[in-house]
DNA sequence: CGCTGGATTGACTCGGATCAAGTCGAGTGG
DNA sequence: CCACTCGACTTGATCCGAGTCAATCCAGCG
């Protein structure tokens, strides 16, 4: 079975054989989430780093009114804060999107690892990078984006993240997240985010619909989400231009 | 002269002597800014790290239609990603807020440090776990809260941070950020937030002018806000309940 | 003393939230 | 095979928070 993860770090980073069997090893234990089942909860003491193997989880917190925000998205290889073991507790709580095989790397397991695989390390640092990239793309959206350039802007980001990791290089994509969660993501209501959506399909940019989302037109889709790629910093240091 | 980078280090675990006089060494290099000059731009090769000693700075990205959004206030003793050298090019700009005094580590000599000093790794893995909270809360912030409960929850933060690297414990506290700096943290426009700081001076919750913020009435800001420390991450690891 | 950038206030408009009905599709049980 | 249910999606009507545009106002400063 393809360990995502490690696909996704080879991607950052030249791999050994060896550094490979210590990917292999340490996310070797899985366990199998259901949707809605939260992997660990805000307040909770961190064990160690969850890594989605497959299935989408979801970070987010909930506010005292009851509204929640979606903080991001993890998909097949994704993985969580490196270092979250040296936190006392969770600030936020992280939830299977869908049914999601999950490992958790032990702390001590963690820092092993990142001492004796310097390619690990380097790739995951890379990784947390671009996750903290996401983060600040994810700020920028909310603070000075419409509705329209938002949904347009987390729908490319969602694409490429998922051609990065090999789901489909077509303009398809298996996308298994509710308008609702969408919107809880986004900072919107459903039923807003619901019109939107309506006018980017009218409009031929893309249609999201069962699950599935289809870019009918990427360079309008970029056009309107001002999208700069950029900040998922695909393209690494080595790389002079 | 004190050294707020490594006071602020201290926070987050035990520093020896010879941590310290890295430390020191390491950021003895400093170079002054005046304010609104940038430290780096989005697309410049990230040089190396970082670290505000006097005065505040803060990160942006600046949008295609020349809005601009701030994603963090940095203030003394503030540092900015660990890893930054591993990326090709900047994803967001920094600048300096007010005339400020910052150290560069350079990519070398902080790989040297995090290797050689595991406590200083320990707590600067620990900051930037706090900086990554601290956009959660954010996103939190931008996407769920109604603009009254982000000022409040905003100079909650604030207010801690500073109180936190000792920058007065007392309820007054110099906060050098404008109107629109502030707007462009908040996700919305200097007129709306002179609106709601004359509201929230109005009902006797804080009251912000010349550079000096005033809290007031702590309970109802942060009552008002939602506020939850637990993000700060002030308490650690192991300190047990 | 006038200039300049920030802070304030007013009038008007509009994007999105809210409230309220539906509609559609998949799964369940009779 | 059809009725029932439940969750997710759509659509309409209405309202309000916040943006926009445009005047001031004010303090610091050359």
């Amino acid at each position: 079975m393809t360990n995502r993860f490690i696909d996704k770090l080879s991607n950052f980073g030249t791999l050994d054989e060896e550094d490979v069997r210590h990917l292999s090893l340490a996310t070797s234990e899985t366990a199998v989430f259901r949707p809605r089942q939260d992997l660990i909860r805000e307040g909770d003491r961190p064990s160690g780093v969850f890594v989605v193997l497959q299935g989408w989880a979801c970070r987010y917190k909930v506010l005292p009114s009851g509204t929640r925000q979606v903080l991001a998205f993890l998909m097949p290889g994704d993985c969580c804060d490196l270092h979250v073991g040296l936190l006392r507790r969770m600030d936020h709580s992280i939830q299977a999107v869908t049914q999601a095989t999950v490992a958790k790397i032990r702390r001590t397991d963690m820092d092993e690892l990142m001492n004796s695989r310097p390619n690990v390390a380097h790739a995951l640092n890379i990784s947390q990078l671009v996750d903290e990239s996401t983060m600040r793309a994810w700020i920028t959206s909310m603070g000075r984006r419409t509705s329209s350039e938002r949904v347009a802007h987390l729908m490319c980001e969602l694409y490429l993240r998922a051609r990065n990791i090999g789901l489909k290089s077509e303009s398809e994509l298996a996308l298994p997240l509710s308008q609702s969660l969408l919107a809880d993501s986004l900072g919107m209501t459903a039923v807003h985010l619901n019109r939107v959506l309506k006018q980017l399909r009218l409009i031929g940019a893309m249609t999201l619909q069962r699950g599935s989302l289809m870019i009918s037109d990427p360079a309008k889709l970029v056009q309107i989400a001002g999208f700069d790629e950029n900040y998922l910093h695909r393209r690494l240091l080595p790389a002079d231009d």
